[in-house]
RNA sequence: GUGGAUGUAGCUCAAUGGCAGAGCCCUGGACUGUGGCUCCAGUGGUUGCGGGUUCGAGCCCCGUCGUCCACCCCA
């Protein structure tokens, strides 16, 4: 039998429903601030990950799927979006010429990692990017975005964690690296391996060094709250001060750096302890001058993406619909099925939702099918039935009867079961 | 890339080195044109795969593949 690459999974009917769930609640809080879908490749030219997230990164150096092409050019499967929407933005006129553009996207991503709770090598993710206003209030909006999409999904339990990290500016991000080295150098020997090497090409993500040896020696470095320069500093200010005036509740963390190079000013991450090993769903921050490396004119943007099976795990059981299928038809063959699949036909063209058993044995048999359906409603055409053109409908909840002339059928069924909406699953 | 667990029916799991089992599911019957509940019966297995030890291996040993978990990293 032939089975899956490692972390590389189906997803089947049953987890539709959640699925659904959390991309609808996605979808509608984008629609409402106005962000529109785009539909990105998943795969891209290799040197659109290397040179926009950065080639010391480890999801660059290690973790991608790349592969040549059949004329020698190396191709990648995205381990994100954010690269592919901006290389979009860029190339595309129409968007990048408006003052402002607010995108969204949803798909798969591959990261060649080991698989574990909540770590797959075919992910999904949604996520938003803002392009065009360097203003805390977008900060903010994506912010907010991504809180009410987790609300709507029944996340309660997470904890916000926002950071700033400065631009690139002598004044600012660059003094602030300098005293990182200075200080990690003064204390190299207690680094680990990988932080020694951190050191020269990227002391930053030092702070994200979770080694027991290193974490304690974050205590004592430099923070880079300290150093941002004025207007970084009223940046941050004005993203927290939206975020209470929303009362959009969050920690402070400034040794939230995140992995990728890209990222200037606002760092934030969804985090929560039920996880496992993992511990954020969703996080993003701003990227001043990713556009710029795209070739694009200089374009302050912002934005987020979602693990979509991270935030199923967290996401709490909504109850199961009462019914999926409005009408399982019951048919004792000959006559009766023709006529049995003509109404097939007729319902779904109302659009009811019908199902049938073409080899229906017993009636008790095909009774027993329409229950594991969860159908709302069986139409029973029987032979008498068939003789007379009509049609038993059967409330599968109350047990209740009713026989009727079989062109009525789809009318009756719609007026049951726009009637009946309230009281799905209330016994 | 590193480490630890684990692999038996469709699912969840039992079985001291000695006849491969249970519950659920599924199929049928009790109920011949009526589901769920109940009762009864039945189907279902190369014990992941390949070697080895043994009179005898689901169990012990070696290898291999898969899965899970953790490190690392990240959504």
């Amino acid at each position: 039998m032939l089975s899956n690459p490692p972390g590389i999974e189906d997803i089947y009917p049953d987890r539709i429903d959640a699925w659904d769930r959390v991309t609808g609640a996605a979808r509608d809080v984008f629609r409402l601030g106005n962000y529109r879908e785009i539909i990105i490749p998943i795969m891209e030219y290799t040197e659109v990950f290397s040179r926009g997230l950065g080639d010391e990164t480890d999801i660059v150096s290690k973790e991608m799927f790349t592969f040549e092409d059949r004329g020698g050019r190396s191709l990648t499967l995205r381990p994100e979006g954010t690269a592919s929407v901006v290389r979009a933005y860029v190339a595309n006129g129409e968007y990048n010429r408006l003052s402002s553009a607010k995108f969204f996207y949803c798909g798969p991503m591959f990261r060649a990692e080991r698989p574990q709770k909540g770590r797959l090598r075919q992910f999904n993710q949604f996520g938003a990017e803002f392009f065009g206003s360097s203003d805390p209030y977008y900060d903010y909006e994506v912010i907010a975005m991504m809180h009410a999409i987790s609300r709507r999904v029944g996340i309660g339990d997470f904890t916000l964690l926002v950071n700033s990290i400065g631009c690139p500016g002598a004044d600012c991000r660059g003094e602030f690296i300098e005293q990182l080295k200075r200080y990690f150098t003064n204390h190299r020997e207690a680094l680990c391996e990988d932080c020694k090497r951190r050191l020269d090409r990227n002391p930053l993500r030092i702070l994200d060094c979770k080694q027991e040896g290193c974490a304690a020696l974050k205590k004592g470095s430099p923070s880079i709250a300290d150093h941002l320069c004025q207007s970084c500093r009223e940046h941050y200010t004005g993203v927290k001060e939206h975020l209470d005036a929303a009362s959009v509740a969050y920690t402070e963390d400034p040794f939230l750096v995140r992995g990728l190079d890209y990222y200037t000013r606002t760092t934030f991450e969804f985090v929560t302890d039920r996880l496992g090993g993992q511990n954020a769903f969703a996080a993003g921050g701003r990227y001043d001058s990713l556009v710029e490396t795209f070739g694009g004119k200089p374009t302050p943007a912002v934005g987020f993406a979602a693990g979509i099976e991270r935030m199923l795990l967290l996401a709490g059981d909504a109850a199961i619909p009462a019914s999926r299928l409005d009408a399982y038809l019951v048919h004792g063959g000959g006559e009766s099925l023709r006529q049995a699949t003509a109404l097939a036909r007729l319902l779904r063209e109302s659009g009811i939702s019908a199902d049938l058993d073409p080899q229906g044995k017993s009636f008790k048999n095909q009774f027993k099918k329409a229950d594991r359906e969860s159908a709302r409603f069986t139409v029973i055409i029987g032979g008498d039935e068939a003789a007379e053109r009509s049609c038993t409908i059967k409330d599968m909840a109350t047990g209740s009867q009713e026989k009727l002339p079989a062109d009525e059928c789809p009318a009756r069924i719609r007026e049951s079961l726009t009637g009946a909406k309230g009281r799905h699953g209330s016994d």
